[in-house]
RNA sequence: GGACGCGUAGCUCAGCUGGUAGAGCAUUCGACUCUUAAUCGACUGGUCGUAGGUUCGAUCCCUACCGCGUCCA
């Protein structure tokens, strides 16, 4: 872009020094939703006006004023990481002996002036770089220098800029870029206005830390909580300035570059919702990676279903308008990748997003991405080995290391931050997991023989042991809390922890209770899973494999040779939850059909987690023959937390689902509405 | 779905078992040519989530609802 001259030495007129000046105007942008907002937009489209003035020069014509408001390119050399590489090592005097020219882009994080010069700091990238402007050296002429002197004094927070410039080093050993003309864009102004900010960004100190405003609006979360905001860590030390320490030093010892974007979350280094999303990416490249070598395909199959299948749970329902038909938003791909192997594509895979009409959780999102891959030739043997290989391998592909910090999500641990070996695996069968965390108030642990054959027996024997335990509990109850605040804190720490056990034992004595009544009515294999869940689930932090699954519970799986009623199936569990699903896949046609009628009944006699629809045409695709073949599918926003240490699926997907924000004038308008149709219906 | 917690200025937060609101940052104006949570001076900014109730009087107490969070199902 061109730059003129403009006037020099005129002063500025003041912006509007009272609210009586403020324009009266019909309001621009109704979401803006109070007068600060208004009020300040106003401001910043007249001070807009002002910058795009001092760009053109007076005898601009209005059009070409108006393109000045918002340029459309600038040529940038250098991307603020990169010149932060070659700058943060060298010292003021190299950098003074032989100049580093760049011409960067960025947004104004911070902008301090003092009178004929000033300092901002750039946002690019999630790097941060603080620039130093001088009105007497910043254009090439002293009318330029006034305008663009003036124009850094009309920025505001922000703001995305152009700056030209060299780099030096503060007294203070801040590495900075020193706006002024240089060489290898020669004739272009050093600092450009590139896009006006109308609104005003979070606190520049505090950030944005609403968990709710966060998720609604990622575009703020992710400019404030980049990694490189003023705020020290929560648990630092608050009275030390890591930051101007490190600045100080680096006169003689210059820091090494930061790598926001790389480095590993952990309780001790700061919020950072780029480098969450960064690494996202870098689990997605590494799976890819990982069969692409192994010779899977790669494949897209349908999202919308005639029939959702390939597993249990509620869909989400739709219509097709042209061929009036109802359709179903896909909760699995299973049915069709195994078509696929049906059709000779031995290895497949796909990673692409499941949706379940479901309940919101810190673990559950209504659509989230999953990895399926199906091997023909290959059983649950076979990919226990590759789950191992790939999650090892993933965790040093993004993280360099397989040790993972991760918060607990759930149990009595909830929040403690542990570490996690990503390359240390246990396996057990579902009943040997049942017995090795058999609580102790459900008394002695059946044998897997008796597990095995004498199911009723062993939970009415849990279930009896534990009633006579809570029994024992129940003189608790006299103790005055009061009175031992005053007395003994640490008695009443005990007492706490008594009464938490006892309140933990009665919602697992009565979540037992159910499922050995439910089992008594139906005489299902399903109860072991629901033990399973009940007893196991939360104490399998590090890696876990739980192998063969009931029957009941498996209406895809090959049962296995020697146990009928059992199937070779497996969970892998992490940090307290179940991260994939894989088994040897069923491939007899009769018994498919058979199994997807039981289903059918079972969804008939009233269990919401039966399947709920024959899809005749996969029995058919079976008919032509599927080679034996496993199949497993991961959940990538749970892996995904895993390897960067997030407390909640919410974390790692961009835009979570939110609740919409009625504003209270659409709520009451909405109401009106609602009233007026009740109204004409009754009519 | 249940229990508990939270909702006060654009952001981060105070607000005393009731007397219609405060701070810092940001904004606006002024000073300042190496600052860095810049500093100094002056100002501006609020339907205290929403709707009812109790009260002479409610950000505060009660009820319902909305949104978010945590735990549980």
């Amino acid at each position: 872009m061109g730059w003129q001259d403009a006037e020099g030495g005129t002063p500025l007129p003041p912006l509007y020094s009272t609210t009586e000046d403020f324009p009266k105007r019909d309001k621009i942008l109704p979401q803006f939703d109070s007068n600060f907002e208004e009020k300040l937009f106003a401001e910043r489209q007249e001070k807009l006006a002002r910058i795009a003035a001092l760009a053109t020069g007076p005898d601009a014509t209005p059009a070409q004023l108006q393109a000045a408001r918002y340029p459309n390119s600038f040529p940038f050399t250098i991307n603020v990481p990169d010149l932060r590489a070659a700058g943060d090592p060298k010292t003021g005097e190299e950098l003074e002996a032989s100049p580093i020219p760049a011409a960067i882009t960025g947004r104004v994080m911070a902008h301090r002036s003092q009178g004929k010069a000033g300092f901002a700091v750039l946002q690019q990238n999630g790097t941060r770089l603080q620039i130093y402007v001088r009105k007497d050296d910043v254009g090439s002429s002293p009318e330029q220098a006034q305008a663009l002197f003036d124009l850094y004094k009309l920025l505001d927070l922000g703001d995305i800029v152009g700056v030209r410039g060299t780099l030096m080093r503060t007294r203070t050993g801040e590495l900075t870029l020193h706006a002024r003309a240089i060489d290898i864009q020669p004739g272009q102004p050093a600092l450009v206005l590139l896009t006006k900010s109308m609104l005003a960004l979070p606190d520049k100190y505090s950030g944005l830390e609403d968990i709710e405003t966060r998720y609604r609006r990622r575009y703020v979360d992710l400019i404030m909580n980049s990694g490189a905001q003023a705020k020290p860590a929560p648990s630092a030390d608050v009275s030390s300035r890591p930051e101007s320490e490190q600045s100080a030093d680096a006169v003689e010892r210059p820091a090494s570059p930061p790598t926001p974007d790389t480095q590993q979350p952990t309780p001790d280094t700061e919020l950072n919702v780029r480098a969450t999303f960064v690494k996202r990416a870098a689990v997605l490249r590494a799976i890819r990676t990982f069969f692409d070598a192994r010779g899977y395909l790669e494949v897209e199959t349908p999202m919308l279903h005639p029939v959702a299948g390939g597993a249990t749970a509620r869909p989400f329902t739709t219509h097709h308008n042209a061929l009036d038909m109802p359709l179903y938003l896909r909760i699995a791909p299973e049915l069709y990748l195994k078509r696929l192997v049906v059709g000779g594509l031995d290895r497949v895979y796909e990673i692409n997003r499941n949706f379940r009409n479901e309940g919101v959780s810190p673990r559950h999102n209504p659509e989230f991405t999953m990895l399926e891959f199906y091997q023909a030739y290959a059983n649950y043997h076979d990919l226990m080995d590759l789950t191992q290989e790939l999650i090892t391998d993933v965790s040093k592909e993004v993280n360099g290391t397989t040790i993972a910090k991760f918060p607990l999500p759930q149990g009595p641990r909830a929040g403690e931050w542990v570490e996690i070996d990503l390359a240390n695996w246990q396996k057990l069968s579902m009943r040997e997991a049942i017995i090795k965390f058999w609580p102790a108030s459900a008394g002695t642990p059946p044998t897997l023989e008796s597990i095995t054959t004498q199911l009723d027996h062993c939970l009415h024997n849990a279930s009896k042991s534990m009633e006579a335990y809570l029994e024992n509990f129940s003189e608790g109850d006299q103790y005055d809390e009061a009175q031992l605040v005053a007395d003994d804190p640490e008695a009443l720490q005990s007492l706490r922890e008594v009464f938490e056990l006892r309140r933990r034992t009665r919602e697992l004595q009565r979540s037992l209770k159910q499922i050995f009544d439910k089992h008594l009515r139906d005489g299902s294999n399903k109860a072991y899973s629901d033990i399973f869940e009940l007893f196991a689930e939360e104490h399998l932090i590090q890696p876990t494999i739980i192998y063969d699954f009931p029957l009941a519970v498996s209406p895809l799986s090959k049962v296995k040779p020697d146990e009928p009623e059992w199937t070779e199936r497996f969970e892998f569990y992490i940090g307290g939850f179940e991260v994939g699903n894989a088994f040897s896949e069923l491939n007899d046609p009769v018994d498919q059909e058979g199994r997807f009628n039981d289903q059918l009944a079972q969804k008939a006699a009233g269990d919401d987690e039966a399947m709920g629809e024959m899809d005749s045409d996969y029995v058919r695709a079976l008919g032509y023959g599927l080679p034996p073949t496993a199949g497993e599918g991961i959940g990538i926003d749970r892996l995904t937390m895993i390897l960067t240490g997030s407390r909640s699926i919410r974390d790692v997907i961009l835009f979570p689902l939110m609740r919409p924000e009625k504003k209270d004038a659409e709520k009451s308008e909405l109401e009106k509405e609602s009233d007026a149709s009740h109204g004409e219906s009754a009519e």
